[in-house]
RNA sequence: GGUUAUGUAGCUCAGUUGGUUAGAGCAUCGCAUUCAUAAUGCGGGGGUCGGUGGUUCAAGUCCACCCAUAACCA
């Protein structure tokens, strides 16, 4: 083998004022599959992370429940840590931003950035809050949007029409945390001289330290002009104060990239790891950053530039990552599919999730979808039909017959010697980090696994006088394959990869795998992994689901189109409403939108022009039973006259849906 | 609104520099099998590759515009 690799890998610091949930979990099971992996391979790998846990929401979550922040990042940093073990995910050290190294790192490396010239100060406007005598992100400022008109948006950008904007932009804000209304005031800022930069940065960007997609983006930017980073925060502010500045706090995006040095550090000193290989400025040992693509800017402009100019090395590459979508849809509380690691746990182990991830993960920064129903039929079919089913067919045979030992010699060493070969291009996939393709690839191996017990049917063998030889020979054949795909699924798989060295009496080691288990005696098998059942899945989005309060539900047909103003019986009366069968239904020449329908409504026919092209193939609809509008005055269109309406609900293009009636209804009748 | 991505079978995804009849897994259907956690094997059906134009002998692949989705916009 070459030489030990020396890396250094890390997650995002997670948040300290919220819990885990599985959104987070796509990022530390990817790097934890990739440390594992590394390890397997005989590289030397330490996986660091912590809890960010610094800024203004830390500090008015805990004032608002009544604790002081450090009790609050105490209380997190425990869940957090407790949610990590439980999905398997194996830190070397997993601390905090809010610790001892990390406040001497940053504010070492200021002192470093100040002393070389790279901060300077500027006088600018704030928002700030006259109640709460503070200094307001534009997150905590609330108002109208000036372009939409959507009330209660957020400073910066508006979630109804998407438009950004500055805060004091926004019509009629107030505070988010008294209610006040905003003033403007002066305030000195610290600036990070971020424009010096740009020459390095634009080198860096083109020397492959990140995906392509992420480069495009930072070309843009870098096209757009490179502006100097506000790094200070006025107080009251949650975090380190800036050594030179009384009153003013480093930014939290300043001292948490600085905490995976500090965790690290902290490693150091614990094992006496030297800090200065791994981070020093000539160091050659590799560093690699895991992060979600929503805070690529943060770590491949501001901190290469900020470890370029204090004098360390800068990241061997920082991989993105895309989000979790869950059903195809974007995480929600509503409707039970924002899941939280805990409640994931409570109902389902973690491996199932790691694998499925692992499934779906490739080196690129699209988002990953959950479909919890494919991730059940994946997860059965794969690990308990494919992978674990080869262990189960085999191990009977060897228990009954054979006493758990195994035969001296594999009936077919060849197709072993082809699934050893396929190990190299499995690596290669976990190194790209085309897990993916790893998945795959192992799978098709586990396919031939089966195909090879199918076509030598040792149950058949079992039965014949004199056979038992062989019997023997072709199940140590398929435990061999078993223990081959396991070893390589042992990244994604730990627990099931240790119960299943148990299992076969070995360690399972990615070099030893070149030479078969052969007259060896191995234990009585037991399930390895059971299946996924639908009522666990169908129960743990049954304790995600919240019951939005009707205030929160911000989106919806009835909050974007409230109920009219009341009428009276008589007023209803006036609409003559008739079940019509369409007895034709035909596409309008010239028309984007329009069908033209021919209703029945039992003995007279109406002409009708309907605007449900975009949802309705005509052929769909003929024959169909529906509501119209029969005493509706007839309209003159440009394709012809139209003599009443259909009724169809939806907010338009393919989400049309027309009203059909009760089975029984005939045409003519009346709806009342 | 701007930018960067994404859009391929019911679901989840592959499709290299444009080149025969667009692939896989899961699901579904049929057959075989019963060693195995109802697992396995063989076979079948299923797609106008988001839409519309264009370049080309040839477009899922290149270009333009449009639609949808995501992230970012200090």
């Amino acid at each position: 083998m070459t030489e030990k690799r020396n890396i250094l890998i890390t997650s995002a610091l997670p948040y300290a004022n919220g819990p885990i949930h599985l959104g987070h979990l796509v990022e530390y099971i990817q790097t934890d599959i990739w440390a594992r992996f590394q390890r397997l391979h005989g590289q030397s790998c330490y996986y660091v992370c912590a809890d960010d846990a610094h800024g203004t929401p830390i500090m008015l979550r805990a004032r608002q429940d009544g604790i002081s922040p450090e009790e609050l990042i105490a209380a997190t940093h425990k869940e957090h840590e407790a949610d990590f073990a439980d999905f398997l995910i194996n830190f070397d050290n997993y601390y905090t931003t809010h610790s001892d190294e990390n406040r001497e790192i940053s504010s070492s490396i200021y002192l470093k950035l100040r002393d070389a010239g790279y901060i300077r100060t500027e006088t600018i406007k704030q928002a700030y809050d006259p109640e709460a005598e503070m200094f307001l992100p534009d997150r905590f400022i609330r108002g109208t949007c000036p372009k939409c008109g959507a009330d209660d948006q957020y400073g910066d950008n508006c979630e109804a029409c998407g438009a950004t904007y500055a805060p004091t932009e926004l019509l009629n804000p107030v505070s988010a945390v008294s209610g006040a209304t905003p003033i403007e005031k002066d305030s000195e800022q610290y600036f990070f001289k971020l424009s010096e930069f740009a020459g390095m940065l634009e080198k860096w960007l083109h020397g492959g330290h990140v995906q392509s997609e992420i480069a495009n983006k930072l070309n843009e930017w870098l096209e757009e002009g490179l502006q100097d980073w506000d790094i200070s925060r006025n107080a009251p502010y949650w975090g380190f104060e800036i050594p030179d500045a009384p009153g003013k706090y480093f930014y939290v995006w300043m001292d948490a990239p600085m905490g995976y040095m500090a965790s690290f550090k902290n490693l150091c000193d614990r094992t006496g790891l030297s800090f200065d290989d791994y981070w020093g400025e000539n160091s050659q040992y590799e560093l690699y950053h895991f992060i979600g693509k929503d805070i690529a800017r943060f770590h491949t402009l501001f901190w290469p530039a900020v470890l370029e100019a204090s004098g360390f090395r800068k990241p061997t590459a920082v991989f993105c990552h895309g989000f979790l979508t869950v059903n195809g849809q974007k995480m929600s509380k509503s409707r039970g599919t924002f899941i939280k690691a805990r409640t994931y746990l409570a109902h389902l182990k973690p491996e199932y999730l790691r694998y499925y991830y692992a499934a779906k993960l490739s080196d690129g920064v699209d988002d990953i979808d959950l479909n919890l129903e494919d991730f059940r039929q994946r997860v059965n079919s794969d690990l308990v039909g494919k992978v674990v089913n080869i262990a189960s067919r085999c191990a009977g045979f060897i228990k009954k017959k054979f006493d758990n030992q195994l035969a001296a010699e594999l009936p077919e060493p060849g197709l072993y010697q082809q699934m050893v070969d396929a190990g190299e291009t499995i690596a290669d996939h976990f190194e790209r980090r085309e897990y993916s393709k790893a998945v795959r690839e192992i799978m098709t191996l586990a396919d031939h696994a089966n195909v090879y017990i199918d076509e030598q049917k040792p149950w058949v063998l079992a039965k014949q006088e004199g056979q038992d030889a062989l019997v023997q020979q072709v199940c140590t054949q398929g435990l061999n394959m078993f223990r081959l795909l396991i070893t390589y699924l042992s990244p994604i798989l730990p627990e099931t990869a240790e119960k299943s060295a148990a299992f076969l009496n070995t360690e399972l080691l990615w070099d030893s795998l070149r030479q078969p288990l052969l007259n060896h005696r191995i234990n009585g098998f037991k399930p390895l992994i059971t299946r996924i059942e639908k009522e666990q899945t169908d129960a743990m989005i049954a304790d995600s689901t919240q019951n939005m309060p009707a205030a929160e539900t911000a989106t919806g047909p009835l909050a974007d189109d409230p109920i009219s103003a009341e009428i009276q019986f008589d007023d209803f009366a006036k609409i003559d409403l008739r079940i019509a069968r369409i007895v034709k239904a035909e596409q309008v020449e010239g028309a984007d939108k329009l069908l033209q329908l021919t209703l029945d409504l039992g003995g007279q026919t109406k002409n009708v022009f309907a605007g449900i092209k975009s949802a309705y193939a005509p052929e769909d609809l003929e024959g169909k039973l529906t509501v119209m509008v029969a005493n509706l005055a007839p309209r003159k269109m440009r394709f012809g006259l139209s003599e009443g309406m259909v009724l169809a609900a939806g907010p338009g293009g393919k989400e049309l849906y027309i009203l059909s009636p009760d089975e029984g209804a005939e045409p003519g009748m009346r709806v009342k």
